[in-house]
DNA sequence: TCAATCAGGACCGCAGCGGTCCGAATGGTT
DNA sequence: AACCATTCGGACCGCTGCGGTCCTGATTGA
C-alpha cells in the first residue's frame, strides 16, 4: 500500500538513537536501547554503513557512529540506503523497460517522482526527531517501558 | 523500494485510454487497445468502479466510462484506489499501532506523509497525459506496434 | 593471545502482489 | 419470453521480496 519498509523506520530509530550521545555505540546497545532485535539492529547498521550514511570501528570497543548530524540527513537518503533507489515504477529505475524507444509509458511517471523526490529531500532526520511528543524522549518514558516488560519485542520501533 | 503496483500503472493507462474516447468501452476493448491482459483489465475497471474513479453500465452494450474528466483526477486518487490508502508506515494507517500514548514513533513520519501527499495531489492525470511524447500518441505508432507482435505482451503498458 | 566487535554472506518462513478463472446478476435484443 | 453480452464479486494460486536469524571470517584493542 504504497509504504516504505518496516527496515526503513527501524533506520531512522537507530539513526535518531546514535545522535543522542556522542562517540560509538555497539549494535547489542542499540538494540538494548530502542527494543529492536539485535541482529536486526546489526542489518540496518551494516547497510547504512555501506551506503556512508554512519562509521563503523572495528575490534573491541569498536561500534558505530553517525557520519554527519541529522539535520544534513534527508530522509530520502535513508529510504534510498535501505530500500534502494526511490523509483515509482520499473520503467524509471532500470533506464529502458525494453525499448525505450516504442514504450509510451516512458516519462509518465517522471513528474510524480521528482514530486515526490523533492519532498523527500526537504525533511531532514532532525525534522522527524522534533516531531516525537517531548515526552517520549525522557527519562521517565524508558522507566516506564521497562516495566511494561513482555510486549517490548513487538512494538514497532523505539528510541 | 518504494515503488507503487504495477496495478496502478495499469490503472492510469486505463483511466488516459478511456478519456481518449467517450461513450462507454467494454474492457476487452481496453485491454485490446492497450495491450495488457484482459482479466486484469478488468480487474483494474471492477477496482476503480468501485472506488468512483469510474462508472460501469451493466448488460448488453455496457462498459464503462469516466466518472470525472482527467484533471480532476489526482494521481492521489488512482494510488489510494489500487493501493489502499497512503500511509508510509504501519503505524500511521490503522490509528494506533498498538498504544499510542507509548508508542514514540507515533507522529514521526506524519511530516513525510503529509508532504507525499501534497506532492500526489497536486498532479493530475491529465498532467501525466501530456508527459508522454506526442508521437506515441499517433496513429502511426499503433500500427508500429501491431507489426512487432509477440512481444506485446510482456510490455509493461501502452496506450 | 584472547575477547569484542564489525563484515558479508546464506538461509528460511511468510505475506502480499500479479494474474487467472468462474458463477451470478443485469440489461439490451430478438 | 428466451437469449446473449457484459459487468460484478468473489475464490484461487504461484511467486517474488521482505523481515528476521544465524554462521563464519576479518579486524582491533587489552
Amino acid at each position: 500500500m504504497f509504504k516504505l519498509s518496516k527496515l526503513t523506520d527501524y533506520a531512522v530509530v537507530v539513526l535518531v538513537r546514535l545522535a543522542r550521545q556522542d562517540g560509538v555505540q555497539t549494535s547489542p546497545g542499540i538494540a538494548a536501547a530502542t527494543f529492536i532485535p539485535e541482529p536486526t539492529v546489526a542489518k540496518v547498521l551494516k547497510t547504512l554503513a555501506g551506503k556512508g550514511l554512519v562509521t563503523s570501528q572495528r575490534g573491541a570497543h569498536g561500534g558505530y557512529r553517525l557520519a554527519r548530524p541529522l539535520a544534513a540527513i534527508p530522509v530520502a537518503d535513508v529510504i534510498a540506503a535501505i530500500d534502494g533507489p526511490i523509483a515509482l515504477t520499473a520503467c524509471v529505475e532500470g533506464g529502458s523497460c525494453e525499448s525505450e524507444r516504442l514504450c509510451p509509458m516512458h516519462g509518465r511517471w517522471d513528474p510524480v517522482n521528482e514530486a515526490i523526490d523533492a519532498a523527500l529531500h526537504g525533511i531532514t532526520l532532525a525534522d522527524m526527531d522534533h516531531a516525537i511528543p517531548r515526552a517520549f524522549r525522557e527519562p521517565a518514558f524508558v522507566a516506564h517501558r521497562d516495566e511494561s516488560g513482555a510486549s517490548a519485542p513487538e512494538a514497532v520501533a523505539r528510541l
